[in-house]
RNA sequence: GCCGCCCUAGCUCAACGGUAGAGCAACUGUUUUGUAAACAGUAGGUUGUCGGUUCAAAUCCGAUGGGCGGCUCCA
């Protein structure tokens, strides 16, 4: 779940708080653990974490313990004093058991400290002359815990705000899957319990709200450990979700000037040498048997390549640009088997995939449309904040990109200025750029307030120049066109995922699989009820019927259940005055109306 | 891919070395129901899979598939 990335300042007094908590989370476990290595102890959003290399696993009644242990430390008041220390003197202390609790009774210590010592040495090639220590001091003035530490604390361990652990991870040293692998302990820790609390229950919503479980609740989609994993399979309802979303993007694409095409899922190898994916991402693109001396086949992992080649099969004109090729179509990606989960990451990606053909003159208009779609298709959902990002090129490692530094440099400023011109927040992500040009993404935040990568818009100066795709200019002589990749929903099963979330599965009824439910009180007054349903299903609306043999009641809790944005219900009344009762979802409220009626609601 | 945890009926869970069980859902019958659960009955499992330990395995061990939390990666 991508957070809003917002770890707070150094000089904040959260930061001072979450950082005191990592400090006391370490001096709980050494009172477990005395042989325990310390690794780092960041602050990060919303909390904290810790990690260390452990005799053995740790458990949840660990976690119960330790928090205790915390919330002792913290009635104790130590307070943190800082100690700066020579490179040699620090790793003298740190070879010799000086991070160490002291338990009042005698002088246990936690031993050599290798990763604190790893550390020293990193700062001291660094060029640093001298590191700070901080020190935990109980009100005897016993020293119970010493940790390297940069600083930045509260004054003592009581002022630390509310704190909680909240899971146990592994994770490797540094990150690198090369080095030991260490356990990690996150906290969340805020300035007041309020806070906490408040954290607490959203994250309580969210594991409510959670898409897999919607899923399985809805009855929208499945998975099968023989299919795979990472592979969905839609149910009727969920199948139907994923094409009122793709006929809601299509018509507002269409309304703008898109061309639909049609591609193949398969491919020789040789297109993607041209691209030049092949090389750089073939972990990503599984081979698929080939007959002896036959071609290499390979599932598309993306859609470029074959819309660059159905660009070239007729020739243009500059009067045809910008030339939008548009197309909701499957890519297949490898995704590691530790990286798919549900609909968020999935290895069979279905995208709302465009490339707009654009002379050079184009780019800036073509941003500008583009952007302006994005906003309309936000709102539908009910999306009030977004930002952007600018990626960019990392300027230290050039050999990463393809393609000539005037080309980055034009491709950058057009969208710079594109988004600046939308008016929206935006900042500049260096380094995030693909291989072949620069790109805008677009978070948007939804109604948890978690933040998600959506809309991509990739300039593209170098691919034109692979495929040798070109144009007739007003001049008649042959252009260049850039490209511009982009994908407003991103991923089709990603976007399902994250609206059945952020809706909570109570979809508008514009997107609801089924709009309406119709409940006759009993089966004597099936024959009305069967004749309004077959009216709503006779107007295009999404209606089903529950002609089971059980009370109102049932009906109207079972209804609910499947959170259908509005009921019918149909008794003696209605079927006398030839009207229906609706009971929408959102407001509990009902109301009789005429089935006309009915249908204007549906089509709001 | 790596580290850790988890997998029992369609779903949610119990049993935790000694005969696999409940609720919901499904099905059958009775009830004909007016705003969040009518009543009774029936059926449903080689405890993810394979192998091992044991007189005996859902339970212990190993492998494998899938899931979850992280790490790493994300054209």
């Amino acid at each position: 779940m991508p957070p809003r990335s917002s770890k707070p300042a150094e000089t904040d007094p959260i930061y001072g708080m979450r950082h005191s908590c990592a400090h006391m989370l370490a001096q709980a476990v050494l009172q477990i653990f005395p042989d325990a290595k310390l690794g780092v102890g960041p602050v990060i959003e919303n909390g904290f974490y810790y990690d260390f290399q452990l005799p053995r696993t740790l458990t949840p009644e660990d976690m119960k313990d330790l928090q205790k242990k915390m919330e002792h430390i913290g009635k104790q008041g130590q307070t943190f004093v800082r100690q700066e220390k020579t490179i040699v003197e620090a790793k003298e202390f740190l070879k010799n058991g000086g991070m160490g609790v002291k338990t009042g009774t005698g002088s246990d210590t936690s031993g050599v400290q290798p990763f604190k010592i790893e550390l020293v040495e990193d700062l001291a090639a660094k060029g640093e002359t001298g590191v700070s220590f901080y020190e935990n001091v109980d009100q005897k003035g016993e020293v119970r815990f010493v940790d390297l530490c940069r600083g930045n604390h509260t004054e003592t361990t009581g002022k630390v705000g509310a704190f909680q652990l909240t899971s146990i991870a592994s994770a490797y040293w540094k990150g690198d899957s090369e080095n030991p692998s260490m356990q990690r302990i996150y906290g969340v820790c805020f300035e007041t319990e309020a806070e906490l609390k408040e954290y607490l229950a959203r994250i309580e919503e969210a594991k409510k709200r959670d898409h897999k479980i919607l899923g399985k609740q809805l009855g929208l989609f499945a998975f099968s450990p023989l299919v795979g994993a990472g592979l969905p399979l839609f149910l009727p309802k969920g199948a139907r979700l994923k094409k009122l979303l793709e006929d809601f993007i299509t018509k507002e694409k269409e309304k703008r000037g898109y061309s639909f095409v049609c591609i193949p899922h398969i491919a020789k190898d040789a297109l993607y040498v041209t691209s030049g994916h092949l090389g750089k991402y073939d972990a990503m693109m599984p081979i698929m048997e080939t007959e002896e001396g036959g071609d290499a086949l390979v599932m598309k992992a993306m859609n470029c390549p074959h819309h660059f080649e159905l660009f070239k099969a007729e020739a243009h004109s500059y009067r045809e640009l910008p030339l939008r090729y548009a197309e909701n179509t499957t890519v297949y990606r490898n995704e590691k088997s530790g990286e798919v989960n549900g609909l968020f990451r999935v290895r069979a990606v279905t995208q709302d995939d465009t490339h707009h053909f654009v002379r050079h003159d184009q780019i800036g208009s073509e941003i500008d449309m583009i952007l302006g779609l994005t906003r309309v298709v936000y709102e539908k959902f009910d999306f009030k904040n977004f930002r952007a990002r600018v990626s960019i090129r990392d300027p230290k490692k050039p050999e990463k990109y393809f393609g000539d530094d005037a080309l980055w440099q034009l491709a950058e400023k057009n969208l710079v200025e594109g988004v600046q011109r939308w008016g929206a927040e935006y900042f500049i992500g260096e380094g995030e750029a693909a291989f072949y040009g620069p790109k805008i993404d677009i978070m948007v935040e939804d109604a948890l307030g978690r933040e998600w990568q959506l809309t991509t818009v990739q300039l593209d100066f170098t691919q034109p120049e692979n495929f040798d795709l070109e144009y007739t200019g007003e001049d008649g002589k042959r252009q260049r066109p850039a490209v511009l990749h982009v994908a407003i929903f991103g991923s089709l099963e990603r976007f399902m995922g994250i609206i059945i979330e952020h809706f909570a599965g109570a979809f508008p009824a514009w997107l609801a699989p089924i709009q309406v439910r119709i409940l006759p009180v009993s089966d004597q007054f099936l024959p009305y009820a069967t004749e309004v349903f077959e009216k709503l299903r006779a107007e295009g609306c999404r209606v089903e019927i529950d002609t089971a043999a059980e009370t109102l009641g049932k009906k109207i809790r079972n209804a609910e259940h499947t959170r259908v944005p509005y009921m019918v219900v149909i008794g003696e009344k209605e079927t006398a005055d030839k009207t229906v009762a609706v009971r929408d979802y959102a407001t509990k409220k009902q109301e009789t109306m005429e089935l006309n009626a009915l249908l204007v609601l549906l089509r709001a």
